[in-house]
DNA sequence: TGTACATCAGTGAACGCGCGTTCACTGATGTAC
DNA sequence: TGTACATCAGTGAACGCGCGTTCACTGATGTAC
């Protein structure tokens, strides 16, 4: 349960109590359903139950909003991040993470979008930008730790950039169904197999 | 020059002569500019100096506009495929196709959201559809030349998902300006290493 | 414990906008005879 | 060579819609004394 303020929409009082998180959800709850272009402050304020100008109090526009709710997908992926076991075995931990990396893209296609798409520009949002950024650090650190020289920048992004390839093909359908095999594809595989290739070119190159 | 039809406005007659092209190019237009989104047909009626309603001589609806101008970047895309001299070296051959992959998405970004993002959806347009899976059949077809044995799907889609990964990361001005490592960004470079990685892993797995 | 006051989260009207799509229509074109 | 006619690419009015943002305002809250 939550506090009365947020769980009794029958008890109106005029002010909200936490109209901030209540825009966010609600607007999230729009963007998975319908995606970010359909994501309007109006219905937003509207669903919430509240003016249409009242969303103007807590958020500058409606990018900030946007911006708000990619900052938090940048969150919940590096609590996916932390959440995976240490593995004393650095190649193992490296394709723990690829598969964190595009479960998440996969479970939250609408917000993995949002957060790497163009809709919201990072430059406009100093926070969105760092999350980038600490994406390809973590990125690195997993690589010295398999034996890459540091800064091994050109590396990580070539990691990300694998990862990110098959988290956006497979958020945007692209390699569902290919009629001319016939194995259903199998996510877990293709991500273990493309992980362990990368793996392996890190150490042969 | 082109045709007087083309070419001349001031002579304005009732029939255009090629308005189908004239939307596309001019919606083409907004596109690079302004992003898919921002893609009106009125505005693109306009643009042609034509009524509003002519464009539904020409197209269904405003996605049927925006599919034709995505299935012209696949077209496009396979030309630079095509163009490539034939290397002998697979190994080169496959790295050709990935510097000219990601050259394409950076040489037209918008135009490359557009054929792989979410905005036109693909089940609408069979023509997309069907250029997908071209481009991981020619994928499979450069892979099985590297001694991958066929039907090396997973590796189709791990190679385009490496592509593609880089590709919109770039695109998206993900990668630029890594403020930690004072080397810019080199796109050629960048891509040739991961290419040679990829092959790499591909003979070590 | 009570009162004055500052603060600020909401309201509702208003501005100004463009859009997609349909419809009955008319003007131009080309083809069959 | 000329005419009747079908075809179809355009027009312009209309429907119905929602949006972002600003503004002067009012109601609620909390704090200093």
């Amino acid at each position: 349960m939550d506090s009365a303020a947020a769980s009794a929409p029958a008890t109106r009082r005029y002010h909200h109590g936490d109209l901030r998180s209540a825009l966010r959800e609600a607007a999230e709850r729009v963007l998975v359903e319908r995606g970010a272009a359909e994501v309007s402050l109006r219905e937003v304020a509207r669903a919430v139950g509240v003016s249409h100008a009242a969303p103007y109090r807590h958020y500058a526009n409606r990018e900030a909003l946007l911006a708000d709710i990619a900052a938090g997908g940048f969150d919940r992926l590096r609590e996916r991040f932390a959440a995976l076991p240490q593995s004393p075995e650095p190649a193992a931990q490296f394709a723990a993470m690829a598969q964190a990396y595009v479960e998440f893209a996969v479970a939250e296609p609408a917000i993995y979008r949002l957060m790497l798409g163009p809709e919201v520009r990072k430059a406009d949002h100093p926070v969105l930008a760092k999350a980038g950024h600490r994406v390809l650090d973590t990125l690195r650190r997993a690589l010295v730790a398999l034996g890459v020289p540091a800064p091994a920048t050109d590396e990580a992004m070539a990691a990300w950039g694998f990862a990110h390839g098959l988290a956006q093909l497979l958020v945007d359908g692209r390699l569902e169904a290919d009629p001319e095999v016939d194995t259903p594809l199998d996510v877990q595989r293709l991500v273990g197999r493309a992980a362990r290739l990368f793996v392996a070119g890190l150490r042969a190159v």
